[in-house]
DNA sequence: AATATAATTAGATACACATCTAATTATCTA
DNA sequence: TAGATAATTAGATGTGTATCTAATTATATT
């Protein structure tokens, strides 16, 4: 299943937090870390895992990473758990 | 979060494919097996799972346990779902 | 009561994951 | 080109989880 990957991802606290930042306004890694209790070398690891499940984008800016959630994917994702209750097929 | 453990049962393949055989009708543990290539005792582990993230019920008739997919907990999940991702608090 | 059937529970194992500290890469500035 | 800042990567550790076999509980049948 391809969405394995995804509740995968969003299963977690902290990244739930994660995503909860990035829902106002894309943001560096630095912003992201004032929000949550944990190293910078977990919360990257945490990102890349959120990236890897496509749920969020990085681009760089000078020595800044800016990190913005992608909502076309959440769409995917709801009709994904939408189609996985629903009766038929 | 109270989302995390539904993600988490979420998250198994197996546990998504028990999920489907659901979506048609109530089943008993034994019906269940016949689709996943487990044990009975990793499937009634991954039952446990699903019923503790309140996404299954199960009733007992006779010698065997039928379980039936909690709509209403799938509605649920959808709302957190696009509350998660909808800008607005 | 003894046996068969349906499912769960116990115990063990192997693998994945969240976390940390320390080291590394990348960019900017003085 | 040093030194400072921003983030990732490497390596280690403890915990959690998916899985199995074997044992146990619960119900029905003979």
């Amino acid at each position: 299943m391809f969405l394995s990957q995804t509740f995968a991802a969003l299963a977690d606290p902290n990244r739930q937090k994660i995503i909860k930042c990035l829902k106002r306004s894309e943001l560096p890694v630095s912003a992201i870390a004032q929000n949550l209790d944990i190293t910078l070398a977990t919360l990257s690891h945490h990102l890349d895992i959120l990236r890897r499940a496509d749920l969020v984008s990085s681009r760089r800016e000078g020595r800044q990473i800016f990190y913005e959630l992608n909502l076309s994917v959440a769409d995917e994702l709801l009709e994904g758990v939408a189609k996985m209750f629903k009766t038929g097929k």
